[in-house]
DNA sequence: TGTACATCAGTGAACGCGCGTTCACTGATGTAC
DNA sequence: TGTACATCAGTGAACGCGCGTTCACTGATGTAC
């Protein structure tokens, strides 16, 4: 971690995530470009050749970082693995955009694929109580949390901001509203 | 409608959108330029800029468009909804990218708003026997429905294609296991 | 019915843009003997 | 301990790209008199 970088960087691959990640919350995905982000390591435009193929590679290195991220979050939330997930993608929306926004495909980015499965199989394990049913189960849940995130993103609610206790107590509200049952049984 | 379009297109701004939404569908959004729409229409490439300002309001002006679109299929539905609004995301994945992926500002763009509150409005006005909560039943309806349509256009639900009767039954247990109901209580 | 004119919807040439990517290269590092 | 060499991580110049957008223009249309 040395400011003395001679010819050889240290840790490019880091540093370029870094950079990266700092483009992509503050100017959002259109500014994330290869050459800047080599400029704000301080690194010539195609030294970051030698760490992704690709501009793509680089992005979805972003993504899996950033499922990595959304994990830790609802590990820290306890219980309140909903909550978590919403405040997540409120705090990072840039983020949450790039991992969901069908710009980086995970199919061919293994890493990405795999953070995104780890991620699930959290919110899936609060479920297992409900046997047979566990996986539609979560499945909702994971529909609720992730449509209410994006669509307060989106500004879609605009009553939410409105809200006393703010956007975090509307959706509060919203995901108390939900029960998951065990008999299925039409409901929208 | 005639072929002998003289200097005078006739409706070219329809005509751009037309090539414009099938660029979409077809090759996605990246390949949708205003150059390109201008080609498929048979124009010279800056005609277009009697019709639109800019890139940004043709886009904004498809992604109204597919608002409308989704609006006539929820009417379709009839009380079926939930399940017209997760066919519809999977009948035209790009469409839906458009609306909701956060690259059209809304908040610039008056129509497009317009055509979001409306399409909305159809999913809430399903909620009015719940009075005060219908508000919050309603956002966690879309909110569920939403969720399960971006989710499974990310492939995130790889279960979900094995499943017997395929996605659709999926989707459709998914949505069957969620009760909306009236004294909030946490869930997920 | 004809003419003058404003307005509108097109055309075609041109520019600048920053980007991703490739190429041939050079400096630094690690290792075998 | 020293030397030879392979390997790796950088450099800097260059290219092509299609795009959005601007400019000055021209052909078509509608209307007032």
């Amino acid at each position: 971690m040395s400011t003395s970088a001679g010819y050889h960087h240290g840790d490019l691959r880091a540093a370029l995530l870094r950079a990266a990640g700092d483009l992509l919350e503050n100017q959002g995905i259109a500014a994330l470009s290869l050459r800047e982000a080599a400029r704000r390591a301080g690194v010539s435009h195609n030294a970051p050749y030698r760490h992704f193929p690709d501009r793509e590679a680089l992005l979805a290195a972003l993504a899996a970082e950033s499922f990595a991220m959304l994990a830790e979050r609802l590990r820290a939330g306890g219980r309140e693995m909903g909550q978590a997930y919403v405040e997540f993608a409120l705090e990072h929306p840039q983020r949450f955009r790039l991992m969901f926004g069908g710009l980086v495909p995970s199919a061919t980015h293994p890493e990405l694929r795999e953070q995104g499965r780890r991620a699930y199989e959290l919110l899936e394990s609060s479920f297992k109580e409900l046997g047979d049913d566990a996986r539609f189960a979560a499945a909702a849940a994971w529909s609720l949390v992730h449509g209410l995130a994006h669509l307060l993103l989106d500004g879609h609610f605009s009553q939410a901001q409105g809200e006393s206790g703010g956007t975090a107590a509307f959706a509060s509200k919203v995901l108390g509203m939900v029960r998951l049952a065990r008999a299925p049984q039409r409901s929208a």
